[in-house]
DNA sequence: TCTGGGGTCCTAGGACCC
DNA sequence: TCTGGGGTCCTAGGACCC
């Protein structure tokens, strides 16, 4: 069997942690720039608060129902993630290295491979890995478990949508108990199918729920629902599995740093700088995890131009080349990463937002010959190693490129973030 | 004044090859 | 005079996820 175990407003919780006022309030966390709402308590929920709702459209609501309003807090939502999977994978009794049972999945989701533990005792096991983790972490979550990833994910909801009846545990192990999770799940929040689908679905072919789907044929699923994926999807409703634990090593395919600006850009100057910066920040990424890339994209979206257009409008235009030889050298991208800007820069437009894309990543210990261009003698590598020891240190970027400007009004607005109590000596949760 | 950021997978269609 | 069939690789774009 498989489960997959998700944290209940991770968000929200994680402020709540140091917040005790804030249990039982209602909470939200906005996303970067604070434009929409990324996370919300079950409060903050039934006062139809909804999920991606741009922050200035239910602004008011939530100030006269006095909801304590969060900008992200990345740091301390990272650290608390590492530390309800490190508990997971104790508890899965993966330390081991070999066979790895938990996989994780976003920042506050993991799988769970639940072969190793009998039928019989799934539900007892399912609910100490729940008591357990917010014991450890303080940080609540649901458990679902069935045959498949997909309806373990419709466990989990159903589980999360009834706290208090489920104990936030649901198990299918029976025809039954599909078959009844299956009538009461709405196609639109499958796993898998997103609005566009779900009006098709419900409009065009009449299907409210989960149920309906997994009586449709496989070959009607190839020709309307995306081909091969929607095939897999019907499949994993009626329990045979297809969608695999995945492997823990794989690197990423691609990197990406893209950002809205806090205010709107209209010079040159101020737009290389920002998408220097993004460079360097997907550099560290990139040599992170090892690679190097071959490719550099540059997009940028502008709105109207500077005159001050009311219309959001936004559009969107980029630049690509290919490297000579991959590279995971700040300095090096940059060389490819900048000339794309001074094409794509048109004087008089706004520009809203920038971000930079690292293709055709390589392994770096792999880096293939151009044939026709000679390798560059020295890699950098030491002086890369320096600068990224230091930052990652000191946390801040004490050391950056003059090339990423040094005013940086364009940064991202984050006016209501919280403490980062986990990860900053100066930030430390103070006892009197 | 004003709507996030970082990914994945798949398909269609064009260019090119023999 | 007249123009196949089979294949690969690449890019753009759509759909989805959290």
């Amino acid at each position: 069997m498989n489960g997959i175990v998700d944290c209940n407003s991770f968000y929200c919780s994680c402020e709540r942690l140091f917040r005790p006022d804030l249990w039982d309030r209602p909470v939200v966390v906005l996303s970067n720039n604070d434009g929409c709402i990324v996370s919300r308590t079950d409060e903050a929920k039934s006062l139809g608060v909804d999920m991606a709702v741009p922050y200035y459209q239910c602004r008011e609501v939530m100030e006269r129902h006095g909801v304590s309003v969060f900008s992200s807090n990345y740091h301390l939502y990272g650290d608390m993630s590492m530390r309800v999977m490190d508990t997971l994978r104790f508890l899965m009794d993966d330390e081991d290295g070999g066979h790895e049972r938990v996989e994780v999945y976003s920042v506050d989701e993991a799988f769970l491979d639940l072969r190793h533990i009998p039928a019989a005792q799934l539900h007892e096991f399912s609910l100490r890995l729940r008591t357990v983790v917010e014991e450890w972490t303080g940080i609540r979550v649901s458990v679902g478990v069935a045959s498949t990833k997909l309806l373990s994910k419709v466990a989990n909801k159903l589980a999360k949508k009834e706290k208090i009846k489920t104990n936030c545990v649901m198990v299918l192990d029976t025809e039954d108990a599909v078959f009844e999770a299956l009538q009461r799940t709405e196609v639109g929040d499958l796993w898998g199918i997103g609005r566009r689908y779900a009006v098709k679905l419900r409009d065009y072919y009449g299907i409210q729920n989960a149920w309906q789907l997994r009586q449709m044929p496989e070959e009607w699923a190839r020709k309307n629902l995306g081909g091969v994926v929607g095939v897999r999807l019907i499949k994993e409703l009626r329990g045979e599995p297809c969608i695999e634990m995945k492997d823990p090593l794989e690197q990423k395919k691609m990197i990406a740093t893209t950002r809205m600006f806090g205010t709107p850009v209209y010079d040159l100057q101020p737009l290389k700088e920002a998408v220097a910066t993004y460079t360097a920040r997907a550099a560290e990424k990139l040599r992170r995890q090892c690679s190097a890339a071959g490719s550099v994209d540059v997009f940028v979206v502008t709105s109207g131009d500077a005159s001050g257009q009311y219309e959001y409008d936004p559009h969107s235009d980029h630049r690509y080349s290919i490297l000579p030889n991959p590279s995971s050298v700040t300095h090096e991208l940059m060389r490819y990463v900048l000339p794309l800007v001074e094409q794509l820069y048109r004087p008089g437009m706004k520009y809203l937002k920038a971000g930079v894309i690292l293709g055709r990543l390589v392994p770096e210990g792999a880096i293939q010959g151009n044939l026709f261009v000679p390798a560059p003698e020295n890699r950098n590598g030491a002086l890369m190693d320096a600068i990224d020891n230091l930052n990652f240190s000191m946390r801040d970027d004490v050391v950056k490129y003059l090339a990423s400007g040094l005013t940086r009004n364009w940064k991202m607005r984050q006016e209501l973030r919280s403490r980062r109590f986990t990860t900053r000596w100066g930030e430390l949760h103070e006892v009197k």
